[in-house]
DNA sequence: GATGAATGAGGATTCATTCAT
DNA sequence: CATGAATGAATCCTCATTCAT
């Protein structure tokens, strides 16, 4: 058996249960199955995680780390036009929680009591990642692009939508009949509509 | 102990398995603890369900069941305006998430892999609860109350928003700052403002 | 594999953790080493005990039963004198620690912490076991044949005498170049001498 | 985290041992925890001990030490008197069980099988403690002062009397409403009572 | 209908220990 | 002198399921 460094094995591990986790899901995620896959005793696992939770808990810190990274790389690259910064931070969340699917259901799928059993910091930082979607909106909303009472729930309610079509996508529970992207075009868009400044009628 | 006839006993574990399934989730769901909690031994579930498969497969029939009777009613009862049923639908399927969460993680919130276990026709019923929507929204276009290229596509996105909504509430990752029925409001408008015919022409 | 009924595989899985607890002492007691010993598997054990500490605890309750059954026994049977029945109930003990000393371990020589976790209720009888010295000594001193300024302090000291004396048989700590019937008997020598009535010094 | 000198590692290695004896017992003493709270690698631990046993043989053998020299001390501090001499070393005994119980329970309490990997040796030692006992009795016998047919089995008896007081004490299975110290003294009092010689000539 | 008896497989962890560096 | 890497065996316990009664 040829010794890895430390950090080696640590990423490793990581990586195969991110696959297990996609593959089974996280009910049915153990440390007996992760060892066998990296083909490494399971008590090697407790070299590098204090225990399954902690283990997880890596993950969805290192998921949360990737997902603010990138929607900040977002933001700053569509400065310019709000709707298109709104459109491109709503894209960026559905490509990362498809492409990434092994974190998203990790990082927003699992059950509450295993929520509860993590610091709460480390979901304080998914909000941050809301943030960027309020900031977006109260500055369409000083432009006059964008119509809210309440940001903070507005972001949410997008938040949900986002959310929503993750989740469907990766539930595979999508109507067979339609095409992947024009459903998440047609989210993207209703996204946008449903923010958008509408002046209430036009003139007489 | 008081023994029940065969079908109160079948309602009796359905009954129980929903209990403990909202109290632990599924993750945490066994047959030992069905048993103990209806003081039946494990034994006698397998004579009225095959295996914990099938008695999450009635527990999702059932569901699906209700939630289609439930809207159905809905959409009768709110037969004339076309966007006051289409809310009603919505705020429908909300309730229904929030009230029979048991239901509704069983029948959205698990793993596919679960999911592949059971027999595709179990699923497609639930679709048959979307086509409410795709119903209104079709005459809502009729009428000109409505604008959508692809009501299909628009009825999936719809439903994102609201699966989304829930999920996030059942899941308690609502940002307590906000009122959960604020926030519901807010899902609930956005819903509508983004299906809504809007005149482009703005002035003159 | 033969099916035994419910009580005789409960009695052999208690006969048997006694016989392994003779054996490996407490420390090394495991539930798999029961099931290997009596053939049947680990889970079965399970079936007849909650876990590993209710498997000790029903234990402990039939040992404490059994000393004080059999130490009620030596009492009525000696009622006459209050030496020859201090001195049989002394014997008893020591006789019922070197007989059933798997019994006799986990009642009395394992760590607090174990203790910790068991329903106080179940040491309480031991304690009835004690009364009996304690009422033996009382009357001893109304009689003018023995002398204690506090019987309870002094029980618990004849106690101490006793439970050191099968304590050390048992861990084989005794001299070897004594014999251990002789020192059985100087230990109860000793315990009689020590609470014998003697007249301070003779008269003149 | 500075380095200790191969001599102080060794202090420490034993020092923490004990400490961690006396919280947990020996049932849940392990290496790792020994390492983790010193905060040197297990492996460590190795370099200074062959294994878990020698490392508590060790501690026997400085424990059985340390009991000597506090006996001797307090033989040679009370030539005097005999009985004096008797109940200090009696005394002198519960009071090193007490303070140094981590030692204690490795030296006496543990199971014989423990025992029996180590060697005998160190076991023989332990019994020139008891020979401080025999001295004092064999010269209260010359007096006439003390009154016993067989100073081995005499002795054997007074520590069995001990050791039970100590074990009692540990375990903290002393009935509760009798005070520590009055049992002490009671069970200093019963030994000393048990030896004394006692003219059987009543008076005339 | 109902159940007691039984199990194999698997769950998370912990342990003492070895070995190459 | 010290350690990081690694493991096999063991720990308790839970689970879904079967089968004879």
């Amino acid at each position: 058996m040829e010794r890895k460094s430390g950090a080696d094995l640590k990423r490793m591990i990581m990586d195969t249960t991110r696959k297990l986790l996609v593959k089974d899901g996280y009910g049915n995620l153990s440390m007996r199955k992760i060892a066998r896959e990296i083909n490494y005793s399971a008590t090697s696992i407790y070299l590098h995680f204090k225990n399954k939770d902690a283990l997880c808990h890596a993950l969805i810190d290192e998921g949360m780390a990737m997902l603010l990274s990138q929607q900040n790389k977002i933001a700053r690259a569509n400065k310019g036009d709000v709707f298109q910064r709104l459109r491109a931070l709503c894209e960026g969340y559905i490509s990362f929680g498809l492409k990434y699917s092994e974190y998203y259901e990790i990082m927003f799928l699992i059950h509450p009591d295993f929520e509860n059993r993590f610091p709460k910091a480390s979901y304080r930082r998914a909000r941050r990642n809301l943030d960027l979607f309020k900031m977006t909106l109260d500055e369409g909303i000083k432009n006059g692009q964008i119509d809210s009472l309440d940001t903070y729930a507005t972001t949410n309610a997008v938040w949900a939508s986002l959310h929503g079509a993750v989740s469907i996508l990766l539930a595979r529970r999508l109507d067979f009949r339609i095409d992947q992207n024009h459903f998440i075009n047609n989210v993207l868009d209703q996204i946008v509509r449903s923010v958008a400044y509408k002046p209430t009628t036009s003139v007489l």
